[in-house]
DNA sequence: GCCTGGCACTCTACCGTATAGAGTGCTAAG
DNA sequence: CTTAGCACTCTATACGGTAGAGTGCCAGGC
């Protein structure tokens, strides 16, 4: 059911979350007199506020204060926006310049990306690297640490390293080590990590007699590193400005709250939930409150959208801030911030 | 000056220490009378403790209060503990129950060493990775992304991996790169990357002749990758447990002073400082309040103590905590996760 | 000469009260 | 339907008084 407000109500419920973001204070009827443009007396904005109060998108802190919106006014206020956002010339302007346009290694283009958010909404950046399933093959190197002790190191196409120290039954000499993996660079450059353990499976299954034993070996031994890991590995998240969540007045009254907070930025795994509810909506995603489902962000609202390299999603990049955040302008940001990262790692000019 | 204490004198100064870090609030005459053992009335305590307060090692909050130590007479506590702690028995049951014995990537092992220390501490755990120069050289291999565009992959004797994207003046075909990258394992491994820094300088600077064209061409691309980094890499730590710090009381009363620590754990940078200074000292190293000299940090303690393969230090951990943390139990806990962590990158059992 | 009991003093934390201010709901009149 | 007016409620702030903890100092005792 789509709520219908008349034009009235919805003047009034906007310029109530539009001032409380702007104010961080509850709003009275007289505020929302003036700065509504409605030309009404605060007796009948009153009486309006008592509707929105009723129909649950707004509340009062306690009797006599003014209203606030609830998660379901912010949600409201989020779904009436019809498009994305663009973000204001003055953003635009000052991303460019601060924005980095080429990067040496992946990782710290990520890491930059998330700080670059934290620093232009003043509330903490959040991205989400690609996860295992979703890389592109691109090399994988075997380096002989000890005896019957491997590093296997996988580049993918976008090039991002993953290593694992895998323990061997016997003890291959490093020549050995590099045809396996040449042989293995052969077969699956070019596929989806998804695409290379089905095929990896297929070969295993089928006749050992079609390969020489080494290449047999080599494909056991990718199954040992990368092959298990796909299924398991948690996906990393990268936070920053974490810091910022204490700016809000709302938190800093709160100790017990703040600790929560940080407990559930520092635990990666938690986080890395949202990533899978951002990919499936293939849009930008607002969380509000508790719709973010993250046990510790239930204060907090989380904005975010998914960034791709080729044809499908690899991750997703993000800001969390307080509920009453400017959702307009971090929209845009996070929007924008997304589509960059797509394009640098398409090697395309930005 | 080593500051001579009478006995008397040292042991009210310790009672002081030990029960404000159990405690948390000033302790006044009586409670160091009924604690200290001596068998004083608290009016001779109290001449006692405006003795101590003269010299520097405690002060009071306010005029009608109980004495608290100053980072001087934390400092003086400290140097009294004439070896390092060691851990008490059920530290050390449980310690071995939860610690990793084995690792399938170094950097995991960091991260679990640091949350390990932050779990054990209730403090803020810190794990310095290893620096570039100090590194060991194992294996280097290069992938081309795109035309012109490479990505170098170095793999240290420890299994850690450092990348980083070269743009070439000509495309090199992967073949190419295979064959520089073989030559380069053949001349650097064993060294450390300083070593091959200095190699590879003194190569290039040699008759051109020497080398073909290929090799010639490996050394300027190793240079290119690998070698400026070396200078300017600002190193890398790893921080798990920051929100344990909201646990001590001294810090919630001032929300911006919370807010000034979280950023310095933000700031990686300003961190790594530390570093240097924990490996020169090459002990245990306990950094009271300023002495810590990192902006941010100095109401708080930091202990660490350095990490090493073969012959140098790595890197080091610690534990960042209030300064009225208890520093014996603290200070075994970092020597002993330091210990554990150099046995298993030596691939030593524990 | 060192130690100790006693005492006056100081400072904080806490509690209850009073007050100003903001904002509401309701009612009655335009 | 709108609005002015009014009584009511709740918060935040300031103020004063009190209990408690701890100190410094002094005078007397071993």
């Amino acid at each position: 059911m789509p709520l219908a407000l008349t034009e009235r109500q919805r003047t009034v419920l906007f310029t109530i979350v539009q001032d409380y973001i702007l104010i961080g204070e509850p709003i009275g009827s007289r505020t929302v007199a003036r700065k509504s443009g409605l030309s009404l007396s605060p007796a009948t904005i009153r009486n309006v506020m008592a509707d929105l109060e009723e129909m649950g998108l707004v509340a009062q802190p306690h009797a006599s204060a003014g209203r606030v919106p609830t998660d379901f006014g912010y949600r409201y206020y989020v779904d009436s926006l019809t498009s994305i956002p663009r973000l204001q010339s003055n953003d635009l302007e000052a991303l460019t310049l601060s924005a980095p346009s080429k990067f040496e290694r992946i990782e710290s283009l990520l890491e930059q990306t998330s700080l670059l958010l934290s620093q232009f909404s003043q509330h903490a950046g959040l991205v989400f690297a690609p996860r295992l399933p979703t890389i592109v093959f691109k090399q994988i190197n075997f380096a002989r640490l000890e005896p019957k002790k491997v590093l296997a190191v996988l580049v993918s196409e976008a090039g991002m390293t993953h290593t694992k120290v895998v323990e061997l039954d016997e003890d291959l000499l490093q020549d050995k080590l590099t045809e396996m993996g040449n042989f293995l660079n052969s077969q699956f450059e070019g596929l989806s990590l998804r695409e290379v353990r089905a095929k990896v499976l297929e070969q295993m299954a089928e006749e050992k007699a079609e390969y020489d034993a080494l290449l047999q070996k080599a494909m056991a031994l990718y199954e040992q590193s990368f092959g298990r890991e796909m299924d398991e590995s948690p996906g990393e998240v990268i936070v920053e400005g974490a810091s910022n969540i204490l700016n809000s007045p709302e938190i800093q009254r709160d100790i017990e709250k703040m600790r929560t907070i940080f407990q559930a930025f520092e635990d990666k795994g938690r986080l890395v939930r949202l990533l899978d509810r951002c990919l499936t909506s293939d849009g930008l995603s607002v969380f509000i409150g508790e719709e973010s489902e993250i046990e510790g962000l239930d204060d907090l609202s989380v904005v975010s959208q998914s960034y791709r390299m080729g044809e499908g999603p690899l991750g997703a990049v993000g800001i969390v801030g307080p509920k009453r955040m400017e959702y307009v302008r971090v929209m845009a940001l996070v929007d924008y911030a997304a589509k960059r990262l797509s394009h640098l790692l398409a090697g395309e000019p930005v």
